[in-house]
RNA sequence: GGGAGCAUAGCUCAGCUGGGAGAGCAUCUGCCUUACAAGCAGAGGGUCACAGGUUCGAGCCCUGUUGUUCCCACCA
């Protein structure tokens, strides 16, 4: 018996070894690559997750998918780098530590942008640090040498230089638009930073009388607060009902100016009156009108979202809420609200605090899009980069395709401040990279820097190129850059993935990455965002304190399929403990009968479980390595589940006691070289998705005491062992099976099911093939192509053998849902008694109570007293639905 | 309004280029089997959303319908 094996646990305990093997990796600098000219770069950039906080599902798939794919590249010989980092996250940060601060009682104003900035810096310390440290617990095999942060002095600098030159070739300008504006952040949002809700309001139909005494005309809005900064109306230039107004005037209600009526094919005649309320300050398409008509551009709201001077002493300092009303009321007084109908339609809120944003005519810095986009369309559509899955190329067309202006300029202090500065004496704009002395222009040395601060994202944009050291060319950037893979999910694609792509065309003059892999997101059993209001978050490190990071990483794994949104339970991670501990517990059977020498098997001389297993494992191992070519993780693991627990476990190890107990010599050292190979070769192929477990039984293995499992060669199918069909066949099996049941019968045991199994087989298996049975056609050496015999080749056209059946359809009819989801509660509490009953039952059997670990028991127990409570909750609201 | 995805067992889902309807969990039966009760052996359970079409043959390909989720653009 191998040394190795005494002592080992029944159960894998994960919290004993993940620590110190984690340790141990990161001390050795093994996770920091060499970069060598015999040698492939392969490179991924960390998406950097925000300071704000603490790692989530999201990241715990994220960072698994990621780390598989390092781990992988890594044994198979190439110099992989995974660049972590983290992100100062602008905004988010911002409105967290005003929240903090708040509680304190202190404003950002209060305390001024020095002490504010301050304060971050020492969030930044705080908190940073924490999601690094969890990312270690996650086992992420990242180069922490080269670990970056958004604003740090190299990153910073890279801001800089990118924001200096598109200045200078006029693709950052600054100018006024009309911007959404949060008046809680008291910040411009890019479009992409506001999110749409639908509401319920009205629509009120307005009577603005013409200017000549005559009726005027009906404007229909949804707005009626905003009528105050109203500088125009327009109609469509074809409406004959308004052609006699167009170029007259109309006087606003409540205001009293008179405000031209102008025509504009902006206007859809068939809503509302046709007739539109121009209000410039506060509708982008209003905007766009009036600069055609040179109506005045009047803002009646300030920054704050409260109504300023322009709107009248009577509206002034009133939200917009209370002015509504007001507004309303004064017209309803004067007969001018002509009718009000009920409407549905959109409203944006600030995608951070969810405040209501407020369109406003604004002077921001901006991006020029459409130069930067053009080259970043064509790299896609040439291939350079790649989605997968594929249709994501479909999303990121249309938006690069239909893309504006990119608002940049926020006004928050936590963040890269804008380079630019501006002469109190001439008026010019520097735009710089080190604070400068003087104008250029004038001389003068009275210049002030802009207030604002930039996008978080803008740094973002730069991650892959300027985490490598850019704007100096340094040699991680030449070996490294184009980084190799980007793994992100799908709600990301626009604030980060395309701006990735257009600024390292840009900047570098190619595409940042080869490969973009979109996966969904985390949700919940029910498929519900996870939440912290909902309460309906599972916490990874929970998950990993509880099943180890192995399950947590493997159950991601299982579930993960490109694109679409996996639902995550305990469940989950529980099954995938299971199968740890399956791998647990079947090396320590090979390494209770391993010797200390590593054995090879001799090819000329294997028996059919052999030959079978051993061409199992070529198969597998050609599988998962092309899954993982391809980036399909979760097929990638099913594989390895389905060939370690179904083949290995449930066929091979049994296979192997006839000859390791009452072999010949010969035959029990064949016998512990097949075991030692298959159990090596999973080990390595599991260990990108386990690194934890792998490593820990890896170097127990006769052989491995120095050796690292990570830094093991990942393993390739050995043709010696690719055997034809019928020498791995049932005939062999069916022998080795005899001599396991009469092993059994003379130790007293009851013949096993198995054996059963293969006695149906001699009946002969057309009677057997029923589909329930995988394991047993493999076995017996039948093709799963075709109902029909495997000599029988299909010829001309044939009959269809199944005849058809069950021509009636039942009709259900109609269910009320209350009716539906008694019906399912039912149903549930029933499966929850059951439940309780089963595990009432298995604390009562001698057997389970001898047997089982303690912590089993303990789980056991707990969740007997778990589902009791579920089951109480299950009737109680039964019960309710009832009434 | 435009676009995309999904619909397969009680639940969650896999099914790659057309030929066996599958896995995990749950349910039922039997087991303290010298790796593993976090296990083993077995059983039950499916009109592959619906309707057409192509084919010797369709869960898979084509057309349409319904339901559902999401993204984009938004009409004042």
């Amino acid at each position: 018996m191998s040394k190795k094996a005494i002592g080992m646990e029944k159960t894998y305990q994960p919290r004993a070894v993940e620590t110190g093997i984690y340790e141990g990796w990161e001390t050795s600098g093994a996770f920091a690559p060499e970069r060598s000219e015999v040698k492939k770069p392969y490179c991924i950039v960390m998406p950097p997750p925000n300071i704000t906080g603490q790692l989530h599902m999201g990241h715990a798939l994220d960072i698994s998918m990621q780390d598989v794919l390092i781990r992988f590249h890594r044994m198979r010989g190439e110099a992989a780098l995974w660049v972590p980092g983290t992100d100062h996250a602008s905004i988010a940060t911002e409105v967290k530590i005003v929240e903090q601060m708040r509680s304190e009682g202190l404003s950002k104003e209060g305390i001024g942008r020095e002490a504010f900035l301050q304060r971050a810096w020492a969030w930044k310390r705080e908190y940073g640090g924490q999601i690094t440290r969890q990312l270690r617990r996650l086992g992420a095999s990242c180069d922490w040498s080269r670990e970056r942060f958004t604003m740090d002095p190299g990153c910073s600098g890279a801001v800089a230089e990118v924001f200096v030159r598109l200045y200078e070739k006029d693709l950052i300008y600054r100018g006024e638009r009309i911007i959404n504006w949060c008046p809680v952040c008291r910040t411009a949002l890019s479009d992409i930073e506001v999110d749409y809700q639908e509401q319920k309001t009205h629509l009120w139909h307005i009577r603005y009388p013409g200017a000549d005494g005559s009726e005027g005309l009906v404007v229909a809005t949804t707005r009626p607060e905003t009528m105050l900064g109203d500088t125009g109306v327009a109609v469509n230039p074809e409406d004959p009902r308004y052609e006699s107004l167009v170029g007259k005037k109309v006087l606003l209600p409540l205001a009293g100016r008179e405000i031209p009526v102008v025509a504009d094919s902006y206007v859809d005649m068939a809503f509302g009156s046709g007739a539109v309320k121009m209000t410039p300050a506060h509708d982008p398409n209003d905007y766009e009108v009036a600069r055609r008509h040179d109506l005045q551009v009047l803002p009646v709201i300030s920054d704050d979202g409260t109504m300023n001077g322009n709107a009248g002493e009577e509206f002034r300092g009133l939200t917009t809420a209370e002015c509504r009303k007001k507004v309303l009321a004064a017209l309803e007084a004067q007969g001018l609200l002509v009718r009000t109908e009920d409407y549905a339609h959109s409203v944006g809120s600030c995608c951070r605090c969810g405040t209501v944003v407020e369109p406003l005519a604004s002077r921001q810095w901006f991006m020029k899009m459409e130069p930067l986009a053009k080259p970043a369309i064509a790299a896609v559509r040439e291939g350079r980069t790649r989605f997968h899955p594929e249709r994501f190329e479909k999303i990121y067309f249309n938006w690069m395709e239909n893309i504006r202006d990119w608002c940049i300029s926020r006004q928050l202090w936590w963040g890269h401040r804008i380079p630019a500065w501006y002469c109190q004496s001439c008026g010019k704009v520097i735009a710089a990279r080190e604070t400068p002395d003087t104008c250029p222009d004038c001389g003068s040395s009275r210049l002030i820097q802009d207030e604002d601060v930039l996008d978080t994202w803008f740094s973002s944009a730069l991650w892959p190129f300027s985490t490598l050291g850019w704007p100096e060319k340094t040699p991680d950037l030449d070996f490294f850059y184009p980084t190799s893979t980007l793994v992100t999910a799908y709600d990301i694609i626009f604030f980060w993935v395309a701006r990735m792509i257009f600024s390292g065309i840009e900047h570098m003059g190619e595409p940042p990455f080869s490969t973009v892999i979109i996966h969904g997101l985390v949700r919940d059993e029910q498929g519900r965002k996870m939440s912290k209001s909902l309460g309906n978050g599972i916490d990874p490190l929970e998950m990993i304190e509880e099943y180890g990071a192995d399950a947590l990483r493997f159950s991601l794994m299982l579930g993960v399929s490109t694109g679409a949104d996996m639902r995550f339970s305990r469940e989950k991670a529980e099954a995938a403990r299971n199968f740890s501990n399956k791998i647990w517990n079947a090396s320590r059977y090979v390494l209770m009968n391993l010797t200390d020498e590593a054995e090879s098997p001799d090819p000329g001389n294997l028996n059919v479980p052999e030959k079978w297993i051993l061409s199992g494992l070529n198969r597998t191992i050609r599988e998962v390595t092309g899954h993982l070519e391809d980036n399909e993780h979760g097929l990638a693991a099913q594989k390895l589940y389905d060939f370690a627990w179904s083949e290995f476990c449930d066929w091979y190890i049994e296979l192997s006691k006839g000859d390791l107990f009452d072999g010949t010599g010969e035959r029990k050292a064949q016998a512990r070289a097949v075991l030692h190979t298959v159990l090596s070769s999973l080990l390595r192929l599991l260990h990108p998705f386990m690194p934890f477990l792998t490593e820990t039984i890896y170097r127990c293995l006769p052989g491995n005491e120095e050796a690292s499992c990570m830094l093991s060669r990942w393993p390739e199918a050995d043709e010696r062992f690719d055997f034809p069909e019928e020498e791995r066949q049932m005939a062999g099996v069916m022998d080795m099976i005899r001599s396991i049941r009469a092993r059994r019968q003379e130790l007293k045991v009851q013949p096993g099911v198995k054996a059963r199994l293969l006695v149906r087989a001699a009946d002969g298996w057309e009677g057997m093939l029923r589909g329930s049975e995988p394991y047993f056609q493999r076995l017996a050496g039948v093709s799963a192509l075709t109902l029909l015999r495997q000599d029988e080749k299909p010829e001309g056209k044939l009959v269809s053998a199944v005849s058809a059946v069950g021509e009636a359809l039942i009709p259900l009819g109609e269910l009320v849902d209350i009716q539906m989801e008694i019906k399912r509660l039912i149903a549930e509490a029933e499966n929850m008694r059951n439940e309780i009953t089963r595990s009432e039952n298995k604390l009562q059997n001698p057997g389970f109570m001898n047997k089982a670990p303690k912590e089993l028991l303990m789980s056991e127990t707990e969740k007997l007293e778990r589902n009791r409570m579920m089951l109480s909750a299950l009737q109680r609201r039964i019960n309710d639905l009832n009434l």
